[in-house]
DNA sequence: GTGGGGCGTCAAAGTGGCGTTACGCAAGAG
DNA sequence: CTCTTGCGTAACGCCACTTTGACGCCCCAC
């Protein structure tokens, strides 16, 4: 699996730091704060976040200036958070360097998405728009529809793929015969159990090593099946 | 000295346009403006703008629907400008494509600093003003609309020149049928996937050695197609 | 020991995507 | 008006994939 991206926010007001890192965290970021500029600096050589959020009025370094001296040493992604809804403090702000400008209050989901805008420009497959599934000896890109076990491609028919993605979007846990045919037939189809064993069975032969004693994909008697991505 | 940059401007309402046409003229942007999706996404074929700025409501093509296909053909910077101010709505134009949503009505000079923003991050790329694109053995020169493949001049329609467009700015990713249908044909013309049975076919027997076995465009079969550009 | 149900395998029959060809229609040029 | 050119549509064969049915195995209950 990709490992999270990484948010530092600087900000001096720790009841809204707190807020917005598991507003984010929850969100599969990881996320540190810092309380002023001149630890925002140095957290940022340390941890080398994909992206910076900071508010603008702090002690010491203020916004502008953390923004023109984070802009000396790096080129990541800055937004902006201000109480000041004044046109020449956004227009200060952006020419300092930052990427964004988010005048408070404002809602969770927004900023979300101008995370996610921002990431998109300087790692365009690491947000989560990324259709590339890794688990285990798994590699799943559901856009492309390739897939392989252990850097090897799979050659796999349509249902083959669709059955793989559910498994590697749920490994460890149980697939109810219902939740597969369900997921890859439709709901109209959540009978034929036969399905399965046809599908699961041409599935092991194109991914485990030994089709007989399968590794990856296990039944599950009565129930269903079990995937284990290996690892 | 570089040419001026260029930015198009896609709005429906004529003195919108006027206004911002000379306020971003005057600070020494080359400008022009659209009147719906369906003309912007013309003139930015032919014109190749650095940034897009456009209004959310259009008649015809809306500027959510605009956004998703440009992207598909370009990632150049867009700034979305709307009189809406829900949260929603927001969210839904960034994860669209859009770099920045400005709400109506917004200062000239913020609009500016958004705009130097957004250029400032792909402004390395500055010689992208041409609108010429060479990959492998293509050369393809959207403005002229002239294509060739190995020096030999190709006489294509129209329908074929957007076609192989879109195809040598993804070359060696998987484009799906939905993707081609989008954004040559338009939104509504995505389950009409015989278009594409047609169009690829006359498409390969201009610019394929051996049609029966072609090696720049690639069937994906069930998903679309893969364009390989050739060395 | 015997029988039944779930499971795995195989192969024939059915379905539907793809490439190809042909034709009708509309728009523009002469 | 006629001719040309490009676009949309339908039909057909081929072939890969899906569906279906048949059969054997294993486990477990009886």
């Amino acid at each position: 699996m990709t490992s999270k991206q990484r948010i530092l926010i600087v900000d001096d007001e720790p009841q809204i730091g707190r807020v917005m890192r598991t507003g984010l965290s929850s969100r599969g970021f990881d996320v540190r704060v810092a309380a002023d500029g001149e630890a925002g600096l140095d957290l940022f050589n340390d941890w080398r976040p994909d992206l910076v959020i900071t508010d603008l009025s702090m002690p010491n370094v203020g916004g502008l200036e953390f923004c023109r001296r984070l802009r000396i040493i790096s080129e990541v992604p800055v937004i902006v958070l201000s109480v000041k809804n004044e046109e020449s403090t956004k227009v200060a702000a952006l020419d300092a360097g930052a990427d964004d400008y988010v005048t408070k209050p404002f809602g969770m989901d927004e900023l979300l998405a101008r995370i996610r805008a921002s990431l998109r420009r300087t790692s365009p497959r690491a947000t989560d728009q990324s259709s590339v599934i890794k688990v285990g000896d798994f590699r799943v890109d559901s856009e492309a529809h390739e897939a392989s076990v252990n850097g090897r491609e799979l050659h796999l028919t349509p249902k083959e793929f669709e059955l793989l993605l559910i498994m590697v979007q749920h490994p460890g846990t149980v697939l109810t015969h219902r939740k597969l045919l369900a997921a890859v037939w439709g709901g109209d189809y959540t009978q034929q159990t036969e399905y399965l064993r046809v599908f699961i069975g041409q599935l092991r032969k194109k991914i485990e090593v030994d089709p007989a004693n399968p590794k990856y994909i296990l039944t599950e008697p009565w129930i269903g099946y079990r995937f284990n991505a290996g690892e």
